[in-house]
DNA sequence: TTCCGTTGTAAGCGTCTGCTTACATACGGT
DNA sequence: ACCGTATGTAAGCAGACGCTTACAACGGAA
């Protein structure tokens, strides 16, 4: 229905794909060291073999799905509504297809230099946009710090698993950390300076 | 002066703290998977295999390391106060002996068992400490929020090394980050229900 | 001095890792 | 039908990993 070609039993770009789902959800679920390239073509269902010829190392897999990603949450959602977004994608059970940026993102820890590369630019995306949000002169600092809030929650409930953050309901946090969020961004505490 | 022993060319004691002490620097830096027992001992000082004499294993060597740096901070430290002095020693500079607790936890993500036991039960210990801070009957939550907090400025702080929160000046992050803290646990937002 | 348990090391085992090579099979054009 | 290329696999390499074993040297007690 949505693919008018013949079925073909071998198709590069099926298969590149499939890599990359396979990469995706291993990265996303067990981090970039705990998880294997064999692992990878395994889920795929494919020789791991093919993952160096499409991609040719690890790490280039790797940024493909960083790239793949593709900051397209950041860019779709407008200012106002991207924090609740994200949130909302960190919270969802980890089923359906959705946005696994910030997943990918705080999985990829490590002192790798082409992924710290593209973690701190997907970082500054998101900074600079909430950033926006707020008038103060250290806009990107507060910004900065509710991003690194939703990297913690995320690590807490998918990584760690640590209750009460792990079982509670998407709503009640999202209703908490926007609240304390928006007191952040727009009311201003004392700076102590002129 | 502190030791009135004579100096011993030949000393379990010291030489089980001197392996602790390069496996909770390196834990750290690098987190558990990226550490191999062969940079403990050489960093040490000695062979590897003494480490697994004293220790059985790596993971059992990461315990002692969780173990001792033992909670301590979180039980020396009265509740009103533990969320500046936890917050404050994530930012200080890595260089001085100070309490890495929060460090190797955040450090040591990943699906070990041991581990994430170990991990579960310190961020327990800090969730109820701070949970007695409000009357909320959603108490855990909100301080589980905060604890996420913390480890999410601590990523991205040390491990991620991301602008501005990795050169901010520790003072207007404690003032930020507390001030937002506060509203989440004295002001209850409206929760919706009865 | 002899002796033996303690403290240390060198070497290596088996396994897993990212990656490569050599070869098989399917496909599309002629 | 034929053939060259695109797509796939099986086997294996070199190195790193956690961990073990066999053995050397120290140091206190007899």
């Amino acid at each position: 229905m949505t693919d008018d070609r013949p079925e073909r039993r071998r198709d590069a770009e099926a298969t590149r794909r499939a890599l990359i789902d396979a990469a995706t959800a291993l990265f996303t679920e067990r981090g970039y060291e705990r998880t294997t390239v064999r692992d990878i073509a395994a889920r795929a269902g494919f020789n791991q073999a093919l993952l160096f010829r499409y991609f040719g190392s690890k790490k280039a897999l790797f940024s493909e799905v960083v790239a793949r990603q593709g900051w397209q949450q950041v860019r779709d959602t407008p200012p106002e509504r991207l924090l609740e977004v994200a949130l909302r994608g960190l919270l969802a059970p980890g089923d359906g297809p959705r946005d696994r940026t910030l997943e990918v993102y705080l999985r990829s820890t490590g002192t790798g230099e082409a992924r710290s590369e593209t973690r701190r630019l997907l970082g500054r995306e998101y900074t600079s946009v909430l950033a926006t949000l707020t008038d103060a002169d250290d806009a990107e600092l507060r910004s900065d710090l509710i991003l690194a809030w939703l990297l913690g929650i995320g690590l807490t409930r998918t990584v760690i698993g640590k209750d009460p953050i792990a079982s509670a309901d998407p709503d009640d946090i999202c209703r908490l950390m926007l609240h304390a969020s928006r007191t952040l961004l727009e009311k201003l505490p004392d700076d102590g300076s002129a």
